[in-house]
RNA sequence: CGGGGUGUAGCUCAGCCUGGUAGAGCGCUACUUUCGGGAGGUAGAAGUCGGAGGUUCGAAUCCUCUCACCCCGACCA
């Protein structure tokens, strides 16, 4: 490509709406260009970059087996009245009519659609099993959408549907899939992390996220130091401390009448965080309330609390009149004593002796407290987030926590969809049978955000060569000077496309200084200088996009490089 | 959805408080001198001051409404 001839409108200045270095640098590259928040235009730069993605990501599917198609984007309401999924979905779900009326969603992902074409089509075991994919613009009207495209309304997705006669099938797949996801974002050129998930609004049972390991993820995942244990903290683990010391002291109200925090009480009585009991007061299962014990020190999990069997799902925190109601106070001041709702107890905070927690009277709070004598001993559960230092709960090293950005994600969703949609099939001896399926995403533009905060520096982006826009630019220091220097450069760029290897070559007459600067922006691998001086000697100027110096090498050297 | 903030030239912003001829830097166009790390000079094009209504002799500026965009907030007891 000929620079002079291309789109490049690159930005000297940040533009003042961007937060992240991804969208900076996205922006000042000249890739894309913002339509509406979280909706944006590619330019020809970015979109060079997100069709190698794009490239990549077939490539691997294609060779693991699955199939491509494509479905539109705008889907038939009834096709999500049927799943169930139509009434679930929150407004994240963008709903529209069409001229007659009828209802119509904009897709943010695909089970339905494919589920009903394998249920018009496949009728036979012979058929199955089989892995669907597409990769397609998809939309979420995202309450907050931030950062680009790492969190964009529509945005391009790779997402494959598998469908199979046995789990053990499916779990073959569900492997299948997981290497493949792993090639992937090797190929991409990604330092990333598979991690154990929660399977959220797609439902379903065995899941797994790929993590791009970056400071800007949105993420938190708790990692061991020691193996090679991952999860989202949604989902990871903590395990129960030792066994709980006898109780020594006795029951004493205090008096705290502006402490409603652990902080605030902790500080108060000068005593460890660590030793106060807070309550979490949520909706029950049953329609009564449930109080959730944790340690002051420590953060409710809310997906873990929401699978806890007496407790309703999704979360929800009791208002401030049932907890009135309940305790005879408000929020500030709750604790465990007296047992005035079922408690479940964290394990860390069960484990507790002689702890500090509200009196369950404004302005009270009782240090001495003691499981099994001033409140009954509680149901434990795992309720809380790990933190920096927790045991691994594979009993291997400790847990770090580090952020992410989410680029895949795979799940065994089962018969969910394929249920809800009557999805049959005959097997050997005549027998209808519901398939079991999987499901599994990447983020096709999001992996473009994702790879730049991993891979930039001071001067932009510093591609990977699998995805660079051009392996190879080639700059022309004054052409205008001496016409061998714009023939020698032409001759370069000629012989870089006989030999397939992706050049541009910047024709546009830039000073030096500019030149560089786009070119470094813009991130391409590897940069030839071709000017005078070079000439003269017989060589080129070559310059790799993290070397700090150029080296002067030959045309063979050169081209030995691009081996 | 709640709280905060911002809308003025392609970009980054000043001007608004205290109403009175629309500004700067970068970018862009032309010419010119330059020519190896975002050059200098000269000349120039470019803005319904987000939109509507109101107050006023007069509104970018004050008031009301509205739209767009950005940031913060969903774990507390």
């Amino acid at each position: 490509m000929r620079l002079s001839r291309f789109h490049l409108p690159t930005l000297k200045e940040v533009p003042a709406d961007a937060e992240i270095v991804s969208h900076q640098l996205m922006l000042r590259a000249g890739m894309i260009r913002k339509l509406a928040a979280g909706i944006y235009t590619w330019l020809p730069l970015g979109l060079r970059v997100l069709r190698k993605v794009e490239a990549i990501v077939r490539e691997e599917m294609d060779r693991a087996g699955a199939l491509e198609v494509l479905a539109s984007l705008v889907v038939p309401a009834e096709l999500w009245q049927e799943s169930g999924r139509y009434a679930k979905y929150g407004p994240e779900l963008l709903r529209l009519k069409d001229r007659h009326q009828r209802d119509f969603v904009l897709s943010p992902t695909c089970e339905e659609v494919i589920t009903d074409l394998v249920r018009r089509d496949i009728r036979s075991y012979r058929q199955l099993p089989i892995n669907l994919y597409q990769i397609q613009w998809k939309f979420r009207d995202e309450i907050r959408p931030r950062f680009g495209v790492m969190r964009g309304r529509d945005f391009l997705m790779k997402d494959a549907y598998s469908f199979h006669l046995t789990e053990a099938d499916l779990e073959r797949e569900y492997r299948n899939m997981r290497e493949t996801y792993q090639r992937i974002f090797t190929r991409l050129g990604l330092d990333f992390r598979v991690v154990k998930a929660d399977s959220g609004a797609i439902g379903g049972d065995r899941t797994e996220e790929f993590h791009v390991l970056a400071q800007s993820g949105e993420d938190q995942l708790a990692v061991s130091d020691a193996s090679d244990y991952a999860a989202n903290l949604e989902v990871a683990e903590t395990r129960p401390p030792g066994p709980r010391p006898v109780a020594k002291s006795t029951l004493r109200k205090v008096e705290t009448p502006t402490q409603k925090t652990c902080e605030a009480v902790a500080a108060l009585l000068g005593v460890p965080l660590a030793t106060t009991v807070k309550l979490i007061v949520v909706k029950g299962r049953d329609g009564g309330l449930v109080a959730l014990a944790l340690r002051g020190d420590h953060t409710l999990n809310a997906v873990k609390a929401a699978k806890h069997p007496k407790v309703a799902a999704p979360l929800a925190l009791a208002d401030d009149a049932e907890i009135r109601a309940a305790f005879g106070c408000e929020a500030g001041f709750l604790g465990p004593v007296g047992d005035k709702v079922p408690v479940i107890a964290d394990h860390a905070a069960a484990a507790l002796a002689d702890f500090v927690c509200g009196a369950n009277e404004a302005g009270f709070h009782v240090t001495g407290a003691n499981w099994g004598r001033d409140a009954a001993e509680p149901e434990r559960a795992d309720l809380r987030n790990a933190v920096d230092g927790d045991p691994s709960p594979d009993g291997q090293g400790r847990l770090k926590l580090v952020r992410g950005i989410e680029v895949g994600h795979i799940f065994q969703n089962g018969p969910l969809y394929t249920k809800a949609l009557g999805v049959t099939v005959l097997d050997e001896a005549g027998k209808e049978l519901t398939p079991t399926a999987g499901c599994y995403g990447i983020g096709v533009s999001r992996i473009v955000g994702a790879v730049i905060e991993q891979c930039h520096d001071a001067a932009g982006i510093v591609w990977p060569e699998a995805i660079a826009p051009w392996r190879v630019a080639i700059c022309v220091i004054n052409p205008k000077n001496d016409a061998r220097v714009s023939a020698a450069a032409e001759e370069l760029y000629a012989e870089f496309a006989r030999r397939g290897i992706e050049a541009c070559l910047d024709d546009r007459g830039l000073r030096p200084g500019a030149m560089f600067a786009d070119i470094e922006l813009i991130g391409i691998p590897h940069r030839v200088v071709v000017s005078e001086r070079g000439l003269a000697a017989g060589t080129f100027e070559y310059r790799g996009r993290r070397d700090t110096e150029s080296v002067a090498l030959d045309r063979e050297r050169l081209f030995a490089r691009f081996a």
